[in-house]
RNA sequence: GCUCCCAUAGCUCAACGGACAGAGCGCCCGCCUUCUAAGCGGGAAAUAGAAGUUCGAUUCUUCUUGGGAGCACCA
C-alpha cells in the first residue's frame, strides 16, 4: 500500500496528464480542516496558469474524471478552484488492515554523513552538540529509509594553535594529567599559552616553529599530535555514548591528508584550475559568483579547504557515495559554496550529490551566543550532565513510589530525550534560543510529553490480552487516528527533503495529541463490545509504534513505565 | 565597502505562491470516587515598515529599519 496522500498525487496526475503533456507542480495536503477533505489540492490553479482556463473549469474536469473512484466518498471544488477529496471510510479501514509497506527511497544508495566534527583538545560546546544531534538523526533516517549511511566525524587536529599546544605541552605539560583528563589539561596548557605569549612574543614563534615541524612530518610532534587526538577522541566518545549517538564509520583528523596536499595543488596548478595570484595559489570562481578560493599560501603552506578538498577526493575514491551530507554551521556557508564549486570545476565528486545540511546559532536566553558570565564557552557535557540532574529531580518529586534504579533510567531517559527534542523539534536554519534552565520543559510539545504518551498507551496495553477485533466498529475519532498513521511515510520524505527532523517533531507531537485526547475521552479496557475494545487495542498499539519508531528517529529512548 | 542569512502572538517556533497565518510556553476559564493530571477541553493574542509582480504574497522583487555571519594567506 502507499500512502493516501500518493495515492491521490498519482490519481491526479493520470487526470492531469489528459488535459496537458507537461504537468506542473502541484500540492496534496492534509489541512487538518474538515471541510477542505482529507486532502486537498491546489492541481487546478497550476493547470489554470499552462492551460490558461479558468482554475473552476479545471476542477471541474479533474473531478468528473474521478468521481467514480471507488475509494472516494466525495470530491468538493472550493475556493475558487481548490479540490477537496474525501475518503470513504472503508477506504480508512483497508489503511489500518494493511499497513503501509515501509518506502525504500533509499534504494541502498551509499550516503556519506559529516557531523559533529570537534576539534581535539577543546571541549564540545552547544554548536557541536547541534551538529552532532541532526547528524545523527540524520544518520538514523537515511538508515530507516534503506539508505547505507557512512558517519563521518571529520575532527579539526591542524593549524598553529597545535603549534602551541605543542609547545606549551613541552614546556609546562603533564602526561598523567593530560592522560586523566586530557582534555581539561590540554585546553589549560592552550589558555595559559595565549595568556603568556602577550608578556613574551618569543613564545608565538616557538608555535610557529613546532607547527612547522609538524607540517614537516616532524617524528615527535606529530607523535604528541597523535596522542593528543587520541586521549580527546576518548572524552568525545564518552559523550557520544551518553548521549547514545550511533557509532561513527569513519573518525579522521584532518591533519591524516598532510601528505596529499602537494600532490593535490600540483594536479589543480597543472589542470589550470588553480593559478598563481600575489604569490599563493588560488581557484577563481567568478563563474559561479564566488570570492576566489585560497588554496596555498605564498609561503607554501595549505589551509582548511585544501585539506576539505582532499578529504573529498578521498571519500569520493574509497567509498563512491551517491551523497555527502556536510551537517556544518552557517558560519561557513561561503566555504562550503566554495568547496562544491571547485568540485566541480576539478570534477572531483564522482556521482556523488553534495549537499551542505547548514543549520542557525544556539542563543542563550538573552538572545547571545550561550555563554557563561566569564565569556567562556557552556560545554556540551555540561549541558548533558545539567539536563539529567533536573530530570533527576522532578523524578524522585513525582514518583517517590519508584526505586533508586528505576528513578535513575526514567531521570536519563526522560533527559536525554528533552534535551534532543529541544534542538530536534525546529527547522535547522534558524538560530535557536536554548534556555539550560528551562531545557526540560515537561508539557506541550516537548520529549517527555511524547514519552508520557506512549507510557499510557503501553500501560493499557499491558493491561489486558488482545484478541480479534471488528474494524468496521471504528467512529470517527478512531478514524482520525488512522489518518494520522497513514501519513507517517510523507512526513519522512519531507524530513529527507529538507534534511530537517522539525516535519517528524510535528508529526509525532500531533499523533501524541490525538492518541491522549482519545483514551482521555474513550474508555477502552472497559468496553463491553470486545470486537470494538480489541479493534482499539490495535489500533493504540499502531499508535504506539508511530511513536517509538518517530522518538528512535531523533534518537530519543521511550519507557514502559514514567 | 561587498556578499549571504534572519525579522510571524508577551516568549519560543510552524506555515513546499494558496482557502480563516498554525502550535507550545505564559495568561484567563473548566475537567481527577473511571485505563498514570508529565493529561484533556475552551478563550484572548501576531506577519518590522513602504512600494511592486500575481487571480492570490508571511513566502517572490526593490527600497528602508533592526539583528547575525562571511569576504586571500585562521580553522
Amino acid at each position: 500500500m502507499i500512502s493516501p496522500q500518493q495515492y491521490l498525487e498519482n490519481l491526479v496526475k493520470k487526470a492531469a496528464r489528459k488535459l496537458t503533456a507537461k504537468l506542473p507542480h502541484f500540492e496534496m495536503e492534509s489541512k487538518n480542516i474538515s471541510r477542505f477533505g482529507d486532502y486537498s489540492s491546489n492541481v487546478a490553479f497550476s493547470l489554470a496558469k499552462i492551460l490558461k482556463k479558468s482554475p473552476i473549469e479545471i476542477a471541474r474536469k479533474i473531478k468528473s474524471d474521478l468521481e467514480e473512484n471507488r475509494y472516494l466518498d466525495k470530491i468538493e471544488i472550493a475556493g475558487g478552484g481548490f479540490i477537496n477529496f474525501f475518503f470513504k471510510k472503508d477506504f480508512w479501514l483497508e489503511m489500518f488492515k494493511n499497513p503501509l509497506a515501509k518506502i525504500n527511497p533509499g534504494k541502498g544508495k551509499k550516503v556519506i554523513i559529516d557531523y559533529s566534527s570537534p576539534n581535539i583538545a577543546k571541549p564540545m560546546h552547544v554548536g557541536h552538540l547541534r551538529a552532532t544531534l541532526i547528524g545523527d538523526f540524520l544518520a538514523r533516517l537515511y538508515k530507516f529509509l534503506d539508505f547505507k549511511v557512512i558517519g563521518w566525524n571529520h575532527l579539526g587536529d591542524w593549524g598553529t594553535q597545535f603549534g602551541m599546544l605543542i609547545a606549551g605541552y613541552k614546556k609546562w605539560g603533564d602526561k598523567k594529567k593530560i592522560n586523566k583528563e586530557p582534555i581539561r589539561e590540554l585546553l589549560e596548557i592552550y589558555v595559559r599559552f595565549n595568556r603568556e605569549i602577550k608578556n613574551n612574543p618569543r613564545l608565538l614563534k616557538q608555535a610557529q616553529e613546532e607547527f612547522a615541524k609538524l607540517e614537516r612530518q616532524d617524528k615527535e610532534n606529530k607523535k604528541i599530535l597523535n596522542w593528543f587526538l587520541r586521549v580527546s577522541l576518548k572524552e568525545f566518545n564518552q559523550l557520544y555514548k551518553k548521549l547514545g549517538i550511533l557509532p561513527f564509520s569513519v573518525v579522521k583528523g584532518e591533519s591524516e591528508y598532510e601528505k596529499q596536499l602537494i600532490p593535490l595543488i600540483n594536479d589543480l596548478k597543472n589542470k589550470g584550475v588553480a593559478i598563481l595570484s600575489q604569490g599563493a595559489y588560488i581557484i577563481p570562481l567568478e563563474k559561479y559568483s564566488l570570492p576566489p578560493a585560497l588554496v596555498q599560501k605564498s609561503d607554501g603552506a595549505t589551509l582548511y579547504l585544501t585539506r576539505e578538498i582532499a578529504s573529498l577526493i578521498y571519500r569520493v575514491k574509497k567509498y563512491q557515495p551517491d551523497e555527502i551530507l556536510y551537517v556544518i554551521g552557517s558560519q561557513q556557508n561561503l566555504h562550503l559554496k566554495q568547496l562544491f564549486a571547485i568540485a566541480q570545476i576539478a570534477g572531483l565528486s564522482g556521482k556523488a550529490k553534495l549537499r551542505h545540511v547548514s543549520f542557525g546559532w544556539v542563543l542563550g536566553p538573552n538572545g547571545k551566543k550561550l555563554a557563561t558570565r566569564e565569556g567562556e564557552i557552556i560545554e556540551a557535557q555540561k549541558i548533558v550532565d545539567q539536563i539529567i540532574n533536573t530530570a533527576r529531580k522532578i523524578v524522585s518529586q513525582k514518583r517517590k513510589d519508584l526505586s533508586k534504579k528505576e528513578k535513575e533510567k526514567i531521570a536519563r531517559i526522560v533527559g536525554l530525550g528533552g534535551l534532543k527534542y529541544n534542538f530536534l523539534k525546529d527547522g535547522r536554519n534558524s538560530d535557536i534560543v536554548f534556555d539550560p534552565k528551562k531545557a526540560l520543559s515537561l508539557q506541550g510539545n516537548s520529549a517527555p510529553y511524547l514519552q508520557y504518551t506512549y507510557v499510557r498507551l503501553k500501560s493499557i496495553l499491558a493491561k489486558t490480552k488482545t484478541g480479534k477485533g471488528d474494524f468496521s466498529l471504528f467512529e470517527d475519532k478512531d478514524i482520525e487516528i488512522i489518518k494520522k498513521l497513514t501519513a507517517f511515510e510523507d512526513v519522512l520524505e519531507n524530513c529527507l527533503k529538507d534534511s530537517s527532523s522539525h516535519h517528524l517533531a510535528e508529526y509525532l507531537f500531533g499523533l501524541a495529541n490525538l492518541a491522549n485526547n482519545f483514551y482521555e475521552t474513550t474508555p477502552i479496557l472497559k468496553d463491553k463490545n470486545i470486537k470494538r475494545r480489541n479493534a482499539r487495542l490495535a489500533l493504540i498499539k499502531a499508535a504506539a509504534g508511530n511513536l517509538e519508531t518517530g522518538l528512535e528517529l531523533m534518537g530519543i529512548e521511550t519507557l514502559n513505565r514514567i
